[in-house]
DNA sequence: GGCGAAATGGGTCGATCGCCCTATGCAGTC
DNA sequence: GACTGCATAGGGCGATCGACCCATTTCGCC
């Protein structure tokens, strides 16, 4: 989708101001444009929609909007900007919600500089990547479909304004399985009720709004 | 909207064929031509799709799907087509309820046909228009802006994930208030719930998904 | 001056929700 | 055969929700 590979323009969010401008002119160097720089998820957002970047380099932790709904709102508002997380965080919890998110790299802070490049060329050409050291074992958990068949039926009576006991008669099932629908709906969604989790799946077209 | 008045498509929905065909001769002695006739609300709404009709003359009573609702999926999903309601109830809370789901002309089943034609004629070029015998009261009450100010605040939080208590909190009022705007918007837009009530008001304009 | 709508707040109540936990059966995979 | 994911089902618990009452204040409109 990138026009040339060689000019991937960037923005840069992470709230520290040092790591920002150290990172800048790493991969100034390296040929890659930085066009923009954030503080908060807010301006990531902000400056994603204004700009168009190619690419967001995104920290997750960050005042105002973290990294992880920043992300999804990038994902979800322009389509075209692929975002690269790069943070300390390493645990595998938080690759997986960012991922689910809709980042398409992942980088832990003490990689190298040409890694961080490598990344970010990647993800313009349209791969996704991992750290080495962060497995693609659950990138495949990620990439094959979320919601299962029957968790989207769930989703799309709920999404109808049925009430989980409703969605129980309707399925023919009890009211026990479709709460356990649900919870295990909200994790892959990060939502916390219905009415998220709901906005969520029409958001990422995974059910319809008729 | 429609090309020509004189040549006005209709859709006729109501369970009763004695009905249905009595009133398809009638109109097209008045030069109106019907072309389909649904028996439930469930037809009514899949021939409004598919023939674009300008005009459904709608019974309330329906089997599968009523009326009401039946009226509310053909205005968000053929909306050049209008709803125009024919029935037995001439009750003030079901020409509210039929208003609000998007009809734009109210008929009683006692009126005459040069009423009935009167109306879907009025219907097809625009204007609104409910028998002579029921307010217009109401239909000024229902046409200027169904949500308040507050309420449509309330509702953009909630749509944003709030629970009750967050909402009262972003607001600085209390969750008894923030529940009166709920239950006010529910019975604005006959939602039971708050996910019914946020789909409403985002395929009716009212709040942006964002 | 009054009338109605909007916005604020309160109480009660039962139903529902979301989050813990465990458990069984049945696929497919390694 | 062991393991994993999916679908099924249950108990318990506290929080939230929505329906039904109610009152007060403020405001614009006739």
């Amino acid at each position: 989708m990138p026009p040339i590979v060689n000019d991937v323009r960037l923005v840069l969010a992470d709230d520290h101001r040092m790591l920002r401008e150290g990172l800048r002119r790493s991969l100034e160097e390296q040929g890659l444009s930085v066009v923009g720089e954030a503080s908060d998820g807010e301006e990531a957002v902000r400056l994603a929609r204004e700009l168009e970047p190619d690419i967001v380099v995104m920290d997750l932790s960050m005042p105002v909007l973290d990294g992880i709904e920043a992300t999804r709102r990038i994902r979800e508002t322009t389509r075209d900007t692929k975002v690269v997380v790069l943070t300390m965080h390493g645990d595998a919890d938080m690759v997986q919600r960012a991922i689910r998110a809709g980042a398409v790299g992942y980088l832990v802070k003490d990689c190298t500089t040409d890694e961080v490049v490598a990344t970010i060329r990647a993800a313009a050409s349209g791969e996704t990547a991992v750290s080495r050291e962060l497995a693609v074992a659950m990138l495949a958990e990620a990439q094959d479909e979320l919601i299962s068949k029957r968790e989207r039926e769930v989703l799309q009576l709920v999404a109808e304004g049925l009430s989980t006991p409703e969605v129980a008669d309707r399925l023919f099932i009890s009211i026990k399985t479709v709460k356990n629908h649900l919870a295990s709906i909200y994790d892959k969604l990060d939502a916390h009720d219905r009415t998220q989790a709901v906005l969520r799946a029409i958001r990422l077209g995974i059910i319809r709004l008729d």
